[in-house]
RNA sequence: CGCGGGGUGGAGCAGUUGGCAGCUCGUCGGGCUCAUAACCCGAAGGUCGAAGGUUCGAGUCCUUCCCCCGCAA
């Protein structure tokens, strides 16, 4: 069976990868144009296209893919049984769509119909589930509205982050993936519609990493910290400085009645404890402005903070 | 050349106009205590990221390089 793959960061190299070590023969792989990235804006090659290289895979970046005539013929005369699309990050157009005779196949990071949409690992973390999953299924213009073929659980534990879920639903991927193309070669793979009960989860926004003291629970704000672990971190301001927080955990309310974000405990053994709603936040990772992650107490060795002093 | 902040005992930080390198914690030794991560006394531990330059004298000023972090993407 030939294959041409799309994909562009880890998670979709990991399905890449997976496809390339069951043998199967990729025809190219497509992914999105090298971008300036980090410090100095250099532009970097994506984990797909640094895989398909050392594999010595023919790569196609376009720099977009709709009207794209040229492209599109390109990938018609390549004549693939199937496409297998995993974190692209286009839109695929049903000309595209119809290309493979047996169908445009894509793994998404969630089990469907919840968490449609670009960020469902995120979501689920943000959420607070305690299960989610792989989802593969055959592609249609929708965003993530096509039919279900395989599905896989996986468990989110109470301390992990986006990052460790994400590590984990990348490789499982991978194997629903090389699963999902066995059947679809045998013809026994299934087609279930999905249900209309579905939710959405959509890009996150750079808003959201603010601490929201006074109306987030101290759960919930367990869930932003490591919901938003490593993508982009949480923060909150003390004293005018922009502190960034990695990781809390949570303790019963000792029904104080300070403000929420206020300091109730800063020692430089115990660590940092901040009142919260509902609880209270224990801080035990944490980043101050042009430092680098630390433990609370090496933070609190070199940084006064008062009890009183109140975040926000 | 996208903008900016940093590299100082093991950890986290301070170091004023260049003039004996400090603080909190940890480590080691001793003491106190029924006991302790608590408390008291004492000690060790630094070529101040690297190289070069200015100077009587550089952590501090100048140049180059390496590494780390934030913003922005």
């Amino acid at each position: 069976m030939k294959i041409l793959f799309m994909g562009t960061p880890d998670f979709a190299k990991e399905s890449l990868e997976a496809v390339n070590n069951a043998g199967y023969e990729i025809l190219g792989v497509v992914t999105n144009p090298d971008r300036p990235k980090g410090r100095g804006m250099k532009l970097v090659a994506s984990p797909v296209k640094e895989f398909a290289i050392s594999k010595n895979l023919k790569i196609y970046q376009p720099e977009k893919v709709r009207n794209n005539v040229e492209f599109i013929e390109e990938m018609k005369s390549l004549n693939p049984d199937v496409i297998c699309v995993v974190a692209y990050g286009k839109i695929l157009p049903q000309e595209i769509l119809d290309i493979p005779r047996l169908g445009c196949i894509n793994v998404h990071g969630s089990l469907l119909p919840k968490y449609r949409g670009a960020a469902p690992i995120q979501w689920a973390v943000l959420n607070g589930d305690k299960i989610t999953g792989i989802t593969t299924m055959y592609m249609d213009v929708g965003m993530d509205t096509g039919d279900m073929i395989l599905k896989e659980e996986v468990e989110i534990g109470p301390d992990e982050t986006t990052g460790e879920l994400w590590n984990k639903l990348s490789k499982a991927g991978g194997d629903l993936l090389v699963k999902t193309l066995e059947q679809i070669e045998n013809g026994t793979a299934p087609r279930i519609p999905q249900s209309d009960d579905f939710t959405m989860a959509p890009m996150l926004d750079k808003e959201m990493s603010k601490i929201d003291w006074n109306n987030k629970t101290a759960t919930e704000i367990k869930n932003l910290v490591r919901g938003l672990d490593p993508i982009m971190g949480t923060y909150s301001y003390l004293d005018g400085k922009k502190i960034k927080i990695w990781k809390v955990d949570v303790l019963p309310n000792d029904s104080l009645n300070s403000e929420n974000g206020t300091v109730i405990k800063a020692d430089s053994k115990d660590g940092l404890y901040i009142k919260a709603k509902g609880g209270i936040i224990k801080v035990l990772e944490i980043q101050g402005e042009n430092a680098k992650r630390m433990s609370s107490q090496d933070f609190l060795r070199g940084n006064n903070i008062e009890v009183g002093a109140k975040f926000e």
